[in-house]
DNA sequence: CCCGAAAATTTCAAACTTGAAATTGTTTGC
DNA sequence: GCAAACAATTTCAAGTTTGAAATTTTCGGG
C-alpha cells in the first residue's frame, strides 16, 4: 500500500522531470522552487521556502543561487531584519514559469483523467486524515 | 492536489529519513535497496533493482557499491551471461535489515491508522486507476 | 546596557541522483 | 562467420539533497 503511494509518485515525478528536461531545459527542483514562488508572488524568505517544499535549508539556498545566476530569481534583503531575505520571481522567471505551468497542468490532469468526481473527494479526505496523523 | 499527495509522501519520506538516521544510522536509499533485496531474497539483477526503485542504473550501481563495502549486499556474477550480475543480502545484511523493518513497520501502521478498511479499500482503488494513465 | 539564547541564512562535506557515454558481452540477420 | 544492433553494467560530470557547523543578527532578562 505504502510502497504503491510511493511508486505512483514517483512515476509521476519521473514523467515531469523528464519533461522539463526535455521540452524546456530545466529541472525539478528548479521548477518546484520557481511554483512556490508564483504561488507568493509578492516573495517569501528562504525558511518559509524550504519549510514549503519540504526540503533543507542548504538545499533552498543551492537552488536559489543557480535561479538567481540565471536571472529567474531576485533575493531583496528585509529592511527590518538584516537576517532575513526575502526571493521572489523575476520578470523573466514569471515568463519562463508560466510557459511550463500549462505542461505541467496537462500532465496532472491525465494523470487524475481515470477518477471521477466522487474520487477525488474520497482521495482529499484520505489524504486530509494520513497528513494528520 | 497533486499537490497535497506530494505533500503527504514527502512528509512521509522525512519522518522515515530521521528514524533510519538516528535510530540506525543509516540512509533511505540504502534502506530501499535492501528492502527490495529482502523481497527477492534470493538476488536480483541490477537492471530488475533499479526498475524495482525507479531510479537510474548509474545511482542503483553506487548505492549497491556503498553496500557492499560495508558488507550488507554481495555481487555474484552470472554464470550464463557474463555482461549480468546478481545482487543479494548476505547474511549481516539480513540481520541488519530485519532490525530495520519492525520500525518501518510501525510508522507506516501508525500513517495509515486514522483510515479505516472502507478507505484503504478505496485508496487502493485509485492508486490503481492512476498507475494505470 | 549586555550577555546568552534563539533565529535566519549560508557554508560545507558526504551522500544521492540523473542522464549520457563508455565498456563489455550477446544476439541476430545476412 | 561476422558485423551491426541490442543489452547489462559501470563511469562520469553536473546537479541535488541532507544535516551539521559557522555566521550574522535579533531579542529578552538581568
Amino acid at each position: 500500500m505504502w510502497i504503491r503511494l510511493l511508486g505512483v509518485t514517483r512515476a509521476a515525478e519521473g514523467e515531469l522531470r523528464e519533461f522539463l528536461r526535455v521540452e524546456h531545459g530545466t529541472t525539478l527542483p528548479r521548477f518546484d522552487v520557481m511554483a512556490a514562488l508564483y504561488r507568493r508572488r509578492d516573495g517569501v524568505t528562504m525558511s518559509e521556502l524550504s519549510r514549503m517544499l519540504l526540503v533543507s535549508n542548504g538545499n533552498a539556498t543551492t537552488v536559489v543561487d543557480r535561479l538567481e545566476a540565471d536571472g529567474l530569481v531576485r533575493r531583496t534583503p528585509s529592511e527590518t531584519d538584516r537576517r532575513t531575505v526575502f526571493v521572489a520571481l523575476t520578470p523573466e522567471g514569471l515568463a519562463q514559469f508560466e510557459g511550463l505551468a500549462a505542461g505541467h497542468e496537462a500532465q496532472v490532469a491525465r494523470m487524475f483523467g481515470g477518477l471521477s468526481e466522487a474520487d477525488l473527494d474520497a482521495l482529499t479526505e484520505i489524504l486530509k486524515r494520513m497528513g494528520a496523523a
